[in-house]
DNA sequence: GCTCATTGGTTGAATATACAACCAGTCTTC
DNA sequence: GAAGACTGGTTGTATATTCAACCAATGAGC
């Protein structure tokens, strides 16, 4: 005990311990299963969430999108820019004038499905590296993050 | 039930159960916070881990770094580029011809201190989000997947 | 001692990510 | 109904991240 915080100490602590790197080191491997499996098929796991999560929604404004995946607004303007021009994703003007309504083309839902099996591969290994109580928990906690606030600044 | 898989079901199972979605968004709410936190220190989460992991390890070399963080070399050295740019880090070679070797200089370390508190609260804010056991449990993967292999490519 | 494979880092090219600043609609309020 | 607040998106700028290709140094076989 004591010493009440010394330099080595805290170099210690944040090495160890630190929340962010744990995560960020996780989803550093974890994304690269997935990509190398998806990479067949010309999408990245990034284009593939965002893909699916505009199908799941239907005609989904960009602010919704930006809520469910935690994107910033600007994240997601730049990843639909490279997406709608590879012809996965249309976009249509709302009611309200500022809203843009998204929606998967016939060409992104058939990669969807194209893809599928390979995401497959990927979920079954990313299960195998975290384990399956690992994963529902992490389902847990979007949830309430998801509940709690919108990203979208 | 049955239609083995239709679009829909693909669609519905890639939004609702992947990993790399919730691993991902979880990352980027994570980051968030301590980003938010460290910018008045002028610097960021990625940047404190790696400072963290050089000061830690000691006379660090960057395939040792990459292997702990499981960064790609390529990042690491883009990363360092802003570091020692930034003075807080410096690198000199190895016995080995091939290898650098990276130290924190002492406005690193000072930099390091100074930016502890803000760290900290940032880690109990990311606690309350994630739940102690899950945090518990990240740190388990995350000394599996070190054991296993270095990423370095 | 050469060739060849390996290893550690850097560089070209591309995507992802975010903050800040901006702009264009909409809504509110008087 | 005009001024000002608010909201949804885009754009400037910067960092992070990766893959592929490269280069330099080392090590292995012959």
């Amino acid at each position: 005990m004591s010493t009440t915080g010394n330099i080595d100490d805290s170099v210690r602590i944040m090495a160890e311990e630190c929340v962010a790197v744990r995560l960020r080191l996780l989803t550093r491997a974890v994304t690269r299963i997935y990509n190398k499996a998806l990479r067949p098929y010309g999408l990245n796991i990034s284009q593939l969430n965002v893909l699916a999560a505009v199908a799941y929604i239907g005609a989904a404004k960009q602010q919704k999108v930006c809520q469910v995946l935690h994107m910033h607004k600007s994240t997601l303007s730049r990843d639909l820019t490279r997406m709608q021009a590879a012809g996965w994703i249309r976009s249509e003007a709302g009611e309200d004038g500022r809203v843009t309504i998204l929606r998967v083309t016939s060409s992104g839902k058939k990669l969807l499905e194209k893809a599928f099996p390979a995401w497959e591969e990927a979920q079954k290994e990313a299960g195998k590296l975290l384990g399956e109580k690992d994963i529902v928990n992490l389902g847990r906690t979007v949830m309430t993050l998801r509940s709690k606030a919108s990203a979208g600044s």
